[in-house]
DNA sequence: GAACGAGTTTGCGCTTACGCAACCTCTAGG
DNA sequence: CCTAGAGGTTGCGTAAGCGCAAACTCGTTC
């Protein structure tokens, strides 16, 4: 295992105003591990053993129904902590954790979250915030789902990930992972057939270029007028 | 104002594990008051001075979007903490709450959180984990919104309402608080006139039975299969 | 560099459920 | 007891988007 230093995580939100002494003890604990693309990190309904916080890639968040259908619940981007279902009083991973990319991640023994939450407190006051935000999202996305067509949720989608995780180049902002028609059907509530055309249609429009596992939004704007409904009205 | 006895909060939820002495010294930090059926408690995008404990009746707590539609995203039963923004990391609340019937609720001023959480462990872990179950739930919801149809989503929600406050009479489980069909619209992402056109179906089948602002479950295994899409199956 | 397969595109028919509209009914209040 | 209004029902036309199917394309592997 490689030698872990302090600064890994000094800058990370959910470890800040921790002592570097604090941190090179919780580096101690933990586990670094590489996943390849594709790479099951753990299982819906497999026992949490272990909570992680993702230091290189991105990290796909996928519930899966009784009947084999998948719901992408979220991506998780690097210095973001995932896995962690004792802070949400569960002893059972509620989904699986699939890596997008190749990704490096840390991993602690679940049974040191406890102490971990009680020795620092700003660690416990940053996830639990965090955990509201993530409450909050899962609402709106609700919201959205009940109130708004699939044009408007797959428009909403990409910009939202192209402004979170989204590298300029000179075409416009490029989503800097691949990401399938499906994954996007997945996050959407739809198929991958109707976000296929609806990309071709917006490409046709000249806003959107998107080839294999790649999308560019060439035009923000224009996506963000069919997000909001706009083009119907 | 009534005079407040520990012993209201001694069996509830969040409260438990706090002994009888400190319970007092919280209650003597509270405000009772009564809500009116159709009473606004508080205001999506308002100021979120206060965090409430509901005693009595039933809340509806309902996000309003941009374009005037409402969604509910919950409703909270006696017992239930609710608008406490602060635990969220927010300062406005995320929705309206309303009286679904007359209620009656404490509420303390949001200054007080942060020491609350401090003082009492047991209550800070207990509502950590309520947020945790509520994520569960919004999770779940995006599932069922994304891969099942309205009739199934409708007779879910049914069934969870009925389960969840449901009172036994003679017909059979009846949801014990006003509930339209609207409402129930609402709760699900469709609209009250397919709301109708179920429940009147449902009610020649024979397994549920309603009226103005009533629903009788009377045959919930009938309804569970269409919650699980066996009919068609 | 040939073959394979995952990912994508596109056409066509059809179902679900929405939108609109009209009408009905129960309850509460005067 | 009558009336107003909120809540509920139902019919009809339509559009959004799904399901199925077939064809295509690009990367990767052997």
């Amino acid at each position: 295992m490689k030698r872990l230093d302090a600064s890994l995580l000094a800058g990370l939100p959910p470890f800040a105003d921790i002592e570097i002494q604090d941190l090179n003890e919780l580096l101690s604990q933990a586990t670094s591990a590489h996943y390849e693309r594709g790479a099951h990190i753990f299982e819906q309904g497999g026992d949490a053993h272990s909570f992680f916080l993702l230091l290189d890639g991105h990290i796909r968040v996928v519930k899966v129904t009784p009947h084999g259908e998948q719901v992408i619940a979220r991506y998780i981007s690097s210095g973001e902590l995932f896995g962690i279902a004792h802070a949400m009083g569960r002893d059972v991973y509620p989904a699986n954790a699939v890596a997008a990319v190749d990704c490096v991640a840390l991993s602690w023994p679940d049974k040191i979250w406890e102490q971990t939450i009680q020795r620092y407190p700003s660690f416990a006051t940053n996830t639990y915030a965090m955990i509201g935000a993530r409450l909050q999202d899962a609402q709106d996305r609700i919201v959205e789902m009940a109130t708004e067509r699939v044009e408007q949720r797959v428009a909403s989608v990409i910009l939202k990930l192209a402004n979170q995780t989204g590298k300029k180049t000179d075409e416009g902002i490029l989503i800097d992972f691949p990401i399938s028609r499906q994954d996007i059907s997945e996050m959407t509530g739809t198929t991958l057939h109707t976000v296929s055309r609806l990309l071709s249609a917006w490409e046709q429009q000249g806003f959107v270029k998107s080839s294999r596992q790649k999308i560019t939004v060439t035009q923000s704007s224009r996506l963000l007028m069919v997000a909001s409904g706009e083009n119907h009205a």
